[in-house]
DNA sequence: ACTAGCCCCTGGGAGC
DNA sequence: TGCTCCCAGGGGCTAG
């Protein structure tokens, strides 16, 4: 599941490969996916436009489109949102359709069972095509004018970013010390910070020596500031690696982050902590799996 | 305003 | 081998 170091690593890709280029057309055959415009009006709507930027916002991919009446005046600038969610990839490469499945046509990475789960193709002017693929149809697709889409409460309502220099320790400790819910869940809350889930929430928690169930309000002074400092590093080293791959991230051309193999904790329940050799646990939080060790965060209430 | 819980979707693993 | 059942999980939505 992508989160921000997978994102990160996608608009990375991304910026080396569809700067500059313009739209020249639109495939998809999933209209659910497009939750703004009307899936029937995205590719008249998108068409023509040329990519001038793009970024990332917690776990949205944001593309920035401009359309100029002459040579760069009377400039509209739109925005193009992805959020991947649970199995999406975006990825770059080149397809043919062909009764109505989809089929690489390039060799590599990209010929897996990834090409059978593309829903939605944007071609760009220089003949490389930018695809949507999802197994589980949870990704979503927002387009409009840049205004109006950053107004929207999927942008609009998200919290800083992790990374960012100005969000210093002051800010963080403020933004999580009032937080009654537990510390795993106020760590993934998107209106709290920007881009963390549920693998590198456990993997901050690990490194902080903070047990998952622990209020958030209920934390010292040392421990917010462990917990500051873990999820910097961690963030950090995860972008380095590009991301971690443990169910089936790629990053755009289609291949895998190297995280996965250096996490400490999630999905390793049985395993050895790391750390102390006891066996991590995992138990069940609000639909999801927390993995911890039950003796290294052990600091319940 | 806040929170807990259901729901979306489909491949893969477990159980028989 | 093949069928059925259950689970994963971000975040939107609804009910309390």
């Amino acid at each position: 599941m992508p989160e921000l170091p997978e994102v990160q690593t996608i608009v990375n890709d991304l910026n080396k490969k569809i700067l500059g280029r313009k739209i020249v057309g639109v495939w998809l055959n999933t209209l659910k996916i497009i939750k703004k415009p009307k899936a029937a009006d995205l590719e008249k709507q998108i068409k023509g436009l040329r990519i001038k930027a793009v970024k990332r916002r917690g776990k949205n991919i944001l593309i920035y489109l401009e359309k100029c009446q002459m040579l760069n005046v009377g400039c509209q600038t739109f925005l193009l949102l992805i959020h991947q969610k649970l199995t999406g990839h975006l990825l770059m490469g080149k397809w043919k359709i062909e009764k109505g499945r989809v089929k690489s046509l390039l060799k590599g990475p990209l010929e897996e069972k990834v090409n059978n789960y593309i829903h939605l193709i944007f071609y760009l002017d220089n003949g490389w095509q930018m695809a949507l693929s999802d197994l589980r149809k949870f990704a979503k697709v927002l387009f409009g004018l840049k205004e109006e889409i950053e107004k929207l409460p999927d942008l609009a309502e998200i919290g800083p970013e992790p990374l960012d220099k100005s969000f210093n320790f002051l800010i963080f400790q403020s933004a999580i010390s009032n937080k009654k819910g537990r510390i795993k869940q106020v760590l993934m809350d998107q209106k709290v910070i920007a881009g963390i889930g549920n693998i590198y929430s456990d993997e901050i928690l690990w490194q902080a020596k903070i047990h998952p169930f622990i209020p958030a309000n209920k934390l010292k002074i040392n421990q917010l500031k462990a917990l500051y400092s873990a999820m910097r590093q961690i963030l950090k080293k995860a972008l380095k690696l590009r991301g971690t791959s443990i169910s089936d991230f790629r990053d755009a051309f289609g291949k895998p982050g190297r995280y996965a193999e250096i996490r400490k904790i999630y999905q390793r329940e049985g395993e050895k902590c790391p750390r102390c050799k006891t066996i991590v646990k995992r138990v069940k939080m609000g639909g999801r799996s927390a993995h911890f060790c039950p003796r290294c965060q052990r600091n319940l209430r």
